[in-house]
DNA sequence: TAATATAGCATCTTGGCAGTCCTGTTTCAA
DNA sequence: TTGAAACAGGACTGCCAAGATGCTATATTA
């Protein structure tokens, strides 16, 4: 558990790809083919990264997608946030109106220090970047991310 | 969406309450009335804490729960694997022979580096303590756990 | 104009979380 | 000895979000 969800899987791949293909445009289907990602879903996951920015896209026949976000700027928290939503380690960290306020004591113990493991959560993600992700072979990559209190 | 479940929640509760009482005997009635949780849900985390040896339980009447694991070497990667099972941040690190295997291009152009951050994200939560969330009056608490690559 | 490819919904299914309940066992205390 | 308190270990159900699929519209190329 505490897992990415399978929208998050594809994205990592879809976004990687388009990494490695610098700035041509690669078509969903091509991407699909590529990794053996099923076409429907992964072309519900680049539409919504479009419409978050992170892609820009190209209609009509050779078409396609290409990065709208240079790799080592596109933090691994900004993809999953453009997919799944923003990362909430527990339901009080998150504002929103439908998530039901915590009903726990007040003041609640915990809140404060959870919180704090919320935003080293948060930092930590955002220290990873789809570079770090799609070029592995780089000198230390995946090395690189360093969180420190 | 890279969430805690509610039965961590409540463990972190329940535990935190029980590193607060020391070597004292709680019962859950008494956990959960100090906090406003539910006791049916919390008597089934605690007894999963029981079976995982994180917590002793003292039956019959006066009974309760005492902290099994000093708080500064209960870590919050243990608490989660505990209620939730192991952490996972992706399927492919997930070994149980249930998990379908990925699936995906092999070799997976992301296994690597993926399996990094997974590596990184279990290490912090790992440097996280019970003590950390309890005794969050500590001088720096919460600032303590560092991850660095 | 036909083929290709994305845009945007709408819909359906399913698995796991969240919650409830029941029965049994142990211990204390009246 | 008996009743109450408290834990043990399941089984069971409802519900929601993830997962997956489908349809129609729009844009572009050849």
């Amino acid at each position: 558990m505490l897992t990415l969800t399978r929208k998050t899987e594809y994205a990592m791949i879809a976004v990687c790809h388009l990494a490695h293909a610098g700035h041509k445009v690669v078509s969903a289907r091509d991407i699909a083919d590529a990794h053996g990602v099923p076409l429907p879903l992964l072309m519900n996951v680049l539409k919504r990264l479009n419409r978050t920015g992170h892609v820009h896209s190209v209609r009509g026949a050779k078409g396609g997608y290409v990065l709208a976000v240079p790799p080592d700027q596109f933090t691994l928290d900004g993809l999953i946030e453009a997919v799944e939503g923003p990362v909430h380690l527990v339901r009080c960290t998150n504002p929103a109106k439908n998530a039901r306020r915590c009903t726990l004591t007040r003041p609640c113990p915990l809140r404060a220090s959870v919180r704090k493991v919320h935003d080293r959560l948060r930092d930590f993600l955002g220290a990873v970047t789809i570079a770090d992700l799609a070029f592995d072979d780089r000198p230390d990559a995946g090395e690189t991310p360093k969180v420190i209190a």
